[in-house]
DNA sequence: CTGTTAGCGCCTTCAT
DNA sequence: ATGAAGGCGCTAACAG
């Protein structure tokens, strides 16, 4: 239970503690071989790690970033954690991730926690609940941020990681238009982010492009269970918002769902109403979780380049310096079984 | 981007460093409330947080459990991480994940990361690829286990946290013969965990005891692409497997899948070979992950309750002292769509 | 090329 | 009830 210590390994090697911290550090300028054989040795005889508090103390700065999503049992989020981790390592840094189970309170106490960490930066794919505190901790460290509630002059310092939202509506009308459809409903909860805004604004803009109708579903049900993980609501909103897509007056022949995870829930929703996908009914998604391709029958969406975005995000924290990696990332088109020409 | 320290507060408040200190361990015994007051001001002005780095190398410890699974990505164990998140918080604790990607030179290098840290313990729901590394852990911080491949005396050290797998099994045949089956497969991937021995023997056990047919349906394909993340292969293992259990002698009416995953996958397989579920034969899985409920049918599984093992797992850790928290975990049967009774 | 030294910010006796 | 002092393990000058 006792860790080796820096002086340990010096002697046993027969050095001073510093010429092991030199190799340790990658500092081998000048190190003779047989020196650095030997304190080699040492270190695996003794199983030796260098303690983080103590270099982080230090050095001031820990190899760490932080991580806020709303929940990591979240589907997306758990693989948003995944390819930010991934991103870190390639910079040799590890990620601290929090839930805020979208507890505005929690948010904050756990943003304090992070910087009382030492960490380099904060990603964060939690809704800003509080945009005044946020934009305070970007005088403590970088922050990125995935999901931004708007836009204005008081984010300058935050810097913000999104795919194109627009143009990813966009690509689902061309592809349904493509397909011969010529009403289409666009499903979403309220839009209180800037992402679903986008979404609307793209598809309102490319269905009027098109000269066809379109029609917003905007489904709001304060009345669901409290969903701190953020997965059952949008399922069931999704479910519930079959009924209205069925009724809408422009008779929409497909559905886009603001994610994958409505769209799952407008597929259930469909089924139990008696329509069949894609032949009643075509339906896109947006996200490509992993469920897409399971899903029965499995469901055409937009893909985000989760990884690439993650990469720029870590990009932004620990290197700054280098070209911003692109603003916005572009949506890729999965062609599944879920949409298909409109029927008759 | 520079941080206020102890001594920032304690010359506001004017007071000494150590008075801070006492006031920050709740320490209050003798303290004067105006005093209290006076800190307790000068914290919130400064937007004082203690410097973590320092706090641990002063007293050892760090306030944080690591954590190893396979990869976030995978919904069970993005769960799971949500979960020990959540049981480590009642103590005032943090949690650092990291996913091994299931490649063993990972999986030591992480450990060593989280013993630098300076963690108190680990909880790991990575399998033990390398099982002389994991004991020699437990030296330096207990080790807490989801998911071990052997049980003999080497493991002493580890404490093991699981669900009764037999019983899983046992329910999930016990639930089918009440509807009727005779006949029932049980599909693993190879039983290379104990996890999935136990879970063979409740369930040929249970077949034996009922007196019907038990079918043993083992999916093994090392054709299919590597996977990182642990979902597709065990999705597309199932897949491929429905097609054993349609053609099995025994003429199965119901399968039981290993966990959700496979049972998505059989779902997905019996669909394309043109059997309805539950009309013509019913499925089961275990675990309870969220997308049981979205599943078309909804999908009868065994759920494993996995906040009560978290904070079992946290507990070990944490809490060694208090009476350790059962020793298997019972599983709790779902009952949705995908059962019924058997056809004809 | 390697050893010595002086803290990093905090906590914990021990005095006061 | 509060202040002073030493050191946790490591790194980064600077000596040698």
């Amino acid at each position: 239970m006792t860790e080796p210590k820096i002086q340990d390994v010096a002697r046993l090697a027969g050095v001073s503690p510093s010429s092991i911290s030199n190799f340790l550090n990658n500092r081998m300028g000048q190190m003779r071989p047989d020196t650095q054989a030997k304190i080699q040795q040492a270190i695996e005889q003794l199983g030796y790690r260098p303690n983080n508090a103590a270099r982080q103390l230090k050095t001031g700065v820990a190899s760490m970033v932080g991580l806020l999503v709303p929940s990591l049992a979240n589907q997306f989020f758990g693989a948003l954690a995944c390819a930010v981790e991934t991103a870190a390592a390639r910079h040799g840094c590890h990620v601290m991730t929090f839930s805020t189970f979208r507890d505005p309170d929690r948010e904050r106490a756990v943003m304090a926690d992070l910087l009382a960490y030492g960490v380099k930066g904060i990603v964060t794919g939690s809704a800003l609940s509080d945009t005044e505190h946020l934009v305070a901790v970007t005088s403590r460290c970088p922050v990125v941020a995935f999901d931004i509630k708007r836009n204005d002059e008081s984010h300058a310092r935050i810097a913000t990681i999104s795919m194109d939202n627009a143009a990813a509506t966009t690509l689902a009308v061309q592809h349904l238009v493509t397909l011969g459809h010529r009403a289409i409903a666009l499903v979403t909860p309220p839009p209180y982010t800037l992402n679903r805004q986008e979404r609307i604004r793209g598809f309102l803009q490319a269905v009027g492009a098109a000269g066809i109708a379109g029609e917003l579903v905007i489904a709001d049900a304060t009345d669901g269970p409290s969903d701190p993980h953020g997965d059952t609501r949008l399922f069931e909103l999704g479910r519930s918002a079959a009924a209205r897509i069925v009724t809408a007056a422009s008779r929409p022949t497909a559905a886009i769902a603001i994610n994958d995870m409505m769209a799952i829930g407008i597929g259930v929703g469909l089924k139990q109403l008696g329509r069949r996908i894609p032949a009643d009914i075509s339906l896109i998604g947006i996200d490509d979780i992993f469920f897409c391709a399971a899903h029965d029958p499995p469901l055409t969406t937009l893909r985000q380049p989760i990884q690439a975005m993650a990469d720029a995000a870590v990009q932004r924290i620990l290197a700054p310096d280098e070209k911003p990696d692109g603003a916005l990332f572009a949506p890729e088109l999965i062609v599944r079984s879920s949409t298909a020409t409109p029927p008759r």
